[in-house]
DNA sequence: AATTTCCCCAACCGCGAAGTT
DNA sequence: TAACTTCGCGGTTGGGGAAAT
């Protein structure tokens, strides 16, 4: 069965609406509504096939639409649900009141994917960039021993053949003989050492807490100060959360079907992530908790002391503090993360 | 002040799902 | 049940403004 064009593309205009294309368009859906988006810019004497006229309203021209910058209480939620949904945006939309999947999509490439990708986290899987990681452990073992490195049979002895990672090898080896600083990365990992049992300490108690996502957003209490904030949408349960008959019942076990969801390229520029550790560092199906000190791949510390999201911050190096501090994973200085980005 | 580069976001495209005939 | 239509979603693009040089 072909695909049908979905309208007729001679003559039909494109590209950025004029006001009185938008005003045309809002005076006929105030007295006819939408209906037939096909039928409806012919009626409505727009020279637009219907999909663009949908488009338009939906994202721009519906009165319930919230313009502005997305406030902290938006951002935490998106980044939530993303951890839970992945790339869900109409999802995602649906539980932010004014807010657009387009506008949350933007919003999420733009900003919080390169904040989450600056922290050393996968803005796919929530989890640590464990090809960084990786790299940092593998190279910082390697160079202890100031043998001479091949570093493409290094890295394709653990299945990194990867160009960029290639880069980033040779630019943390150029800048490794400049500093002269053996130690550097160990010393990184004993520092991690010494704070396991304090980070443990903070992964219990975020591991309660993020346990029942709905609850957890329910309850964020910088929201609750807020009567005109998003936050004032509630989860009482997770079935209220999800739409079910898109998803499946048991919630709690998103990891397996996230990664069904998960692109098919991901493996082309990351090294995959163990699908049961969200981005908190917790076995969602053991509740057991992941000591950093234990995985000889991770440098992974969290510096938060209060695992609870009510805060405020007036700008995005804040939010950027904000979020280091509650994820933080120490990569080293060396590496250009940036050229990853 | 002029030019280049970077970044954001509105809009488009293609696909699959759902609905209709 | 097949053929076709319509809708909605997610990925991507490119124009324009801001920032950097």
């Amino acid at each position: 069965m072909g695909r049908s064009p979905c309208c007729d593309k001679n003559g039909l205009k494109k590209g950025p609406w004029t006001p009185e294309e938008d005003h045309k368009l809002i005076d006929y859906i105030q007295k006819h509504g939408y209906g037939n988006w096909r039928t409806l810019p012919k009626n409505a004497g727009l020279q637009r096939c219907g999909k663009s006229c949908r488009l338009r309203w939906t994202n721009y021209l519906r009165p319930d639409i919230k313009r502005g910058k997305f406030s902290f209480e938006e951002e935490e939620i998106i980044i939530q649900l993303h951890s839970m949904l992945g790339n869900k945006w109409s999802v995602i939309a649906a539980r932010l009141p004014g807010r657009t999947d387009n506008e949350i999509k933007n919003y999420w490439n733009t900003h919080i994917r390169k904040r989450l990708l600056r922290m050393g986290i996968d803005p796919v899987t929530h989890s640590p960039r464990l090809d960084l990681l990786n790299l940092s452990s593998i190279l910082s073992s390697s160079l202890y021993n100031q043998s001479q490195i091949n570093i493409s049979r290094l890295l394709g002895v653990n299945s990194l053949v990867n160009p960029e990672l290639l880069k980033l090898a040779t630019s943390f080896m150029s800048s490794r003989r400049q500093n002269q600083n053996q130690n550097f990365l160990l010393t990184n990992v004993d520092e991690n050492q010494l704070c396991s049992s304090h980070v443990q300490n903070q992964y219990q108690q975020l591991m309660q807490s993020s346990h029942d996502l709905p609850t957890q957003v329910q309850q964020l209490p910088a929201c609750s100060s807020l009567n005109t904030s998003p936050c004032s949408i509630t989860f009482s349960n997770e079935a209220e959360l999800m739409n079910m008959d898109q998803f499946p019942s048991n919630f709690s076990d998103f990891s397996d079907w996230q990664g069904d969801a998960l692109p098919s390229n991901l493996t082309e520029d990351y090294v995959p992530v163990p699908p049961n550790y969200d981005y908190y560092g917790f076995d969602q199906h053991s509740q057991t908790v992941m000591d950093p000190s234990l995985s000889d791949t991770s440098n992974f510390q969290s510096n938060n002391s209060n695992p609870s999201f009510g805060f405020t911050a007036s700008n995005e190096d804040e939010r950027d503090s904000y979020c280091s501090n509650l994820l933080k994973f120490e990569i080293p200085d060396l590496f250009d993360v940036n050229d990853f980005m």
